[in-house]
This record gives C-alpha cells, sequence and structure tokens, in this order.
DNA sequence: ATAGAATATTCTTGTCAAAGAATATTCTAT
DNA sequence: ATAGAATATTCTTTGACAAGAATATTCTAT
C-alpha cells in the first residue's frame, strides 16, 4: 500500500518534515517553529505521517519526539527499483522501442 | 521538485496508470477501459502525469500512446537514496536505537 | 469536404483534506 | 493536589481536486 506513502509525502509540510528528520529526530513543538506552523497542525501532520508508517514516536517525559521509520523508505526503495529497468538494464531495450516507432510519427520526434 | 512527483502518485488511477505502463505504453482509451473511467478523466490523469514529466506522448495518427518517462524515476531514486543511510549504514545504529525505545512504544512493533 | 475516431477542454458539482480556533488530554514538576 | 508545559482532539470553515456532463479540437480516412 505504497499509496498512503505517496499521498503522506503529497504535502508539503509533511515532504518538509521528512527531510528535516533525515538529519536528527524532532519533537511537535520544534517542528511547529521550524515550519511556522501552529502546535495542532504540526500533531496532525505527524499524526498523518505515522498512520502512513514513515515515522514513529519516542515519549521523553512530555514531550513527543518523532523519528523516521526506516521500513517505510525500504518499501518505497523497492516499488521504485521494481522500475529501475527503466534507467537501467533496458536502456538499450528503450531505445529500439523508440527507434521501432519512430517511423509511425509524424516527425516531430 | 519532487512533491509534484509525489502528488501525482498520490492518486489511484494515477497510480494505477503507472504500474500498468510499466508493462507497456498505452493509448488514452486503453487506459479509460483498463481503469473502468471515462476517457476525459483518463486525458486528465495522464495530463497530470506528463505535466509531473512522469510520461511522455508519442503520436501515432489520432492516438497519443503514453509511456514512462525513466528521468523521473531517476529523480525519485535520487531523493529516496539520499534517506538510504537509514537502512544501510546505520542498521545497528538503529537497532540499538530500537532496542533502547521500544518500552515507549504501543507494542505494535 | 465530410464523417467518424481519438483525445482534449470547459464548466459544474461533490468530496476530501488542510487550516483556524478552541478545548481536551497527558505528563511533570512542586 | 495543583499549575504549567507539551501534545492531541474536536468542530468549523475554506480551498483544492476528482468526477460528471457536455462540447471542442485534431486527425484520418474516403
Amino acid at each position: 500500500m505504497v499509496i498512503k506513502t505517496f499521498k503522506a509525502l503529497a504535502e508539503p509540510n509533511r515532504l518538509r518534515i521528512v527531510e528535516l528528520l533525515k538529519e536528527k529526530p524532532y519533537s511537535v513543538n520544534e517542528f511547529a517553529e521550524l515550519l511556522d506552523i501552529r502546535q495542532p497542525q504540526a500533531s496532525k501532520h505527524l499524526k498523518i505521517l505515522n498512520e502512513a508508517g514513515m515515522v514513529f514516536v519516542n515519549t521523553v517525559a512530555q514531550r513527543h519526539i518523532y523519528s523516521l521509520n526506516p521500513e517505510s523508505f525500504c518499501q518505497l526503495d523497492e516499488w521504485i527499483n521494481s522500475f529501475s529497468t527503466l534507467w537501467n538494464n533496458r536502456l538499450d531495450n528503450l531505445d529500439t522501442h523508440l527507434r521501432k516507432t519512430r517511423k509511425d510519427q509524424d516527425g516531430t520526434y
């Protein structure tokens, strides 16, 4: 169900959150500050990322520290690798395919 | 601008289109049939995928044959690989981290 | 030139999701 | 126990986008 991951990443604040988490974990309020949004929105976005399995929580006192969940990135990597024939093995096949269909075209290619 | 790619893939029909294109190129009407949607929606979805740079058109007579654009998948692959330290180099660090924080989680792990 | 095939565009409607605002919950000090 | 800090939830409003419906455009045969 990789589409849940795409939906989670299709929002600017959440994409930013994920990229910030590449450096280190952050708390909810830290995200609110870094993204210049209010705390409730930060909570909501983190909840969505959490439900998408991209993030997990680490409770320290009242603070909820969020970190990246490698698992979901693994799956995403696998999904993309299922397309890897596009730019690896079949680069020649693609070329021949284009060459083959070129004659069917009106010269705009 | 990888977020445009995520937005494009965050819709079930478009995700399906991309996965169908993994096999071979298709025309607009073929997508409409395969996805059981009407032709205009197929056109619109393909337009969005095209504007996101994930797909390119090959005009054959009146038919518009759509194929995957490897470039965008390359970029997506690069984006994900920028997170690769998550599941490669630091697998041991992650393991000890999880071991340390496991008691704070809700048991779904 | 005309008809038909294939695709694209426009406009409207309905739905879902993000933001705002207020409040609730949870935890920790004292 | 209580106050305050940190986070979560609820409700409403707003905006974006997908679907529907109708029509327009483009191209190809004849």
